[in-house]
DNA sequence: CGGTAAGAGCATCTTTATTT
DNA sequence: AAATAAAGATGCTCTTACCG
């Protein structure tokens, strides 16, 4: 059987069938009836925050168990393969197996250095109307939470078409961060551990070269992230930190069907990112602000800076929500009145200005 | 087997910007 | 304003592994 080894010790190494965004649907699927059959084993934690000691436990029990399991029923196999032709068994089989010999290559690297390498899926059992698939309990937990608490599936096919072990490394990590916030900070050596560099690079010129650069050139390339700005910090002369400014094209949750799922995602986008939970709480906002002008760059920076320091102060994954004693609506509400009291000067200059040109006509 | 390409490391020169 | 460390750009070599 030939494998496509990518030359550099990689993430990834490819089965002998392309992973297409059809088969990434289709892991999609079985990650999440794996979640939704294993409820025992979801955290719901929020990033950056310690694991409570019963979240902890079950992360140890999922090192323990080896593999989970789950069905996925002809239906849902026929929702994703929607050629006819290849709704017959031996198409369905090609793409298992194209996810079964598909290599990936990964380190929790918690407390060792320890690698793992696992097929993307295990044993696929077919029965009379579904199939039984199984996961590597490992594979499953670094998907979900290793690099980040959170449901957060990488899209194998862009990850799969991508060269760079970095540009790997930095899209999975970055996908981990964006449904949470837009500029993602890394210190340098937050990404070379990342980026495993180990002691190669020591100057930061070399290291963005190498690394930094050919990552955000790849993953520009995709259509599923793009990394609209990079800043550096610098601490003295040499930069200390990093930034990505991150929009994230993909769906974060494309497990949209299963209304009743409290996993569910209604969230629209206002002011070009600010994630808003659901249309009534967007319009609701609009409502809010109705005597703001809302194509002016100025007022759409000011809000921009507002949901940005929201997130700061109050990391969650929706990101205006208004739920019984959960909101962070409010706290955007201070923080953007805070921001126009102190653009008001300007704000009110500029109006005079306008007001004063009127009279003269 | 040799050609090719990517990654890595090193050296050199130029540019930038902090420090004094 | 001058000194100087850091970063940028470029080019060369070496290694490795793919590919015909």
């Amino acid at each position: 059987m030939k494998k496509e080894v990518l030359n550099t010790p990689n993430n990834i190494i490819k089965g002998k069938i392309e992973i297409d965004s059809q088969i990434n649907k289709l892991y999609y699927r079985i990650l999440y009836n794996i979640q939704k059959e294993n409820r025992q084993y979801i955290i719901k934690a929020k990033k950056g925050e310690e694991l409570t000691e019963d979240q902890a436990n079950i992360l140890e029990e999922l090192d323990r168990i080896g593999y989970l399991k789950c069905t996925v029923s002809y239906d849902e196999i026929q929702s994703i393969i929607r050629r006819r032709n290849d709704q017959v068994k031996e198409e369905v089989l090609k793409r298992f197996i194209a996810l079964q010999t598909a290599i990936f290559r990964f380190s929790t690297g918690e407390t060792t250095n320890e690698e793992t390498q696992t097929q993307l899926i295990g044993q696929v059992s077919v029965s009379d109307n579904s199939y039984t698939v199984s996961l590597s309990a490992k594979l499953y937990r670094y998907l979900f939470y290793s690099v980040g608490v959170g449901f957060t599936p990488v899209n194998l096919a862009v990850l799969f078409n991508l060269k760079s072990q970095y540009s790997q490394a930095l899209y999975v990590t970055l996908r981990s961060w964006s449904g949470v916030k837009r500029e993602i900070e890394y210190t340098v050596e937050e990404l070379r551990e990342i980026f495993n560099v180990g002691s190669k690079y020591k100057a930061y010129k070399n290291f963005k070269q190498k690394t930094i650069n050919v990552a955000m050139d790849e993953i520009n390339n995709t259509s599923a992230m793009k990394i609209v700005e990079f800043k550096e910090i610098k601490k003295g002369r040499s930069v200390d930190k990093v930034v990505f400014v991150v929009e994230d094209l993909e769906p974060r949750f494309v497990l949209e069907e299963n209304k009743d799922d409290s996993t569910e995602d209604k969230s629209v986008i206002w002011l070009d990112y600010i994630k808003v939970e659901n249309e009534a709480l967007k319009e609701r906002l609009e409502l809010k602000y109705n005597d703001m002008n809302f194509e002016s760059p100025i007022v759409k920076a000011l809000f921009h800076k507002s949901y940005d320091k929201t997130l700061n102060k109050d990391n969650r994954f929706t990101m205006i929500q208004d739920k019984k004693g959960k909101s962070n609506f409010a706290l955007f509400n201070f923080i953007v009145n805070g921001e126009i009291f102190t653009h008001e000067l300007s704000v009110e200059s500029q109006f005079k200005i306008n007001s004063t040109t009127q009279t003269l006509f």
